[in-house]
DNA sequence: AAATTATACCTAAGATTTTTATGCATAACA
DNA sequence: TGTTATGCATAAAAATCTTAGGTATAATTT
């Protein structure tokens, strides 16, 4: 895959989602779920991973702990309130997005169908 | 509409797979096009479009002509020979970037089904 | 035993992309 | 006559991401 990146402008988004469904979980795992789910195909990279976490924590959408597991540091970030309404919004603006998308990309020149 | 625009990294594919439809268009068709297809939800704004068509030609993807129409100027685009390769290329990175966020958004916390 | 990979966090410089705000000009409409 | 539509363009600023570093412990491989 050339471009394992290029989700942009979604990755917020996606944090968001999967902490929605996993309640709480730390960077790192983040990435390996993304890797996971999408069998390889969507790296996130930590470069924009850990300044997205720290934007949505100071935006009061995500709160932090820290714990120690197996002598290594983790920072669990999970949903406040705010963040959870807010998880509802940005999913159905990321659905409507993808949805416009995919009518773009097959959409086809038909005579029948003029728009 | 909050977010009528967050297309984000994907505008230059979307005008080359219209250009691939379209044979030629020009800028200010392309958005009035994207507005349609979308119903409205996607707006293409001028001061990322015209820098999208600028830096496409520069790589040698599209090339222009200008035509006047009722005493306006067009500039009309089409893809180069090179430009319809990468068309195909670009595509299939789109149509895999575009599944890849289905399945995110879409997966669930199923038991029965581990990631 | 030593080197590499995996786990786990972080930041900063630079590139790219997009928004916002302009500017110009003609045609159509109210 | 003023606003909206058509049509092009650029430039400053914001947002986002890549690339490239840094630190540290644990596990695996050589």
């Amino acid at each position: 895959m050339k471009n394992s990146s290029l989700y942009k402008g979604s990755l917020t988004t996606i944090i968001m989602k999967l902490l929605e469904e996993n309640g709480r979980m730390y960077g790192y795992e983040i990435t390996q779920k993304v890797k996971l789910i999408t069998q390889g195909e969507l790296n996130i990279t930590e470069g924009a991973l850990y300044p997205a976490l720290h934007k949505l924590e100071g935006e009061g959408l995500l709160e932090a702990e820290v714990e120690k597991v197996d002598n290594r540091l983790r920072k669990y970030y999970k949903l406040t309130e705010n963040g959870q309404k807010e998880t509802v919004n940005r999913l159905s603006e990321l659905e409507d997005f993808i949805r416009n998308m995919q009518t773009l990309v097959n959409s086809k020149t038909n005579p029948d169908i003029q728009f």
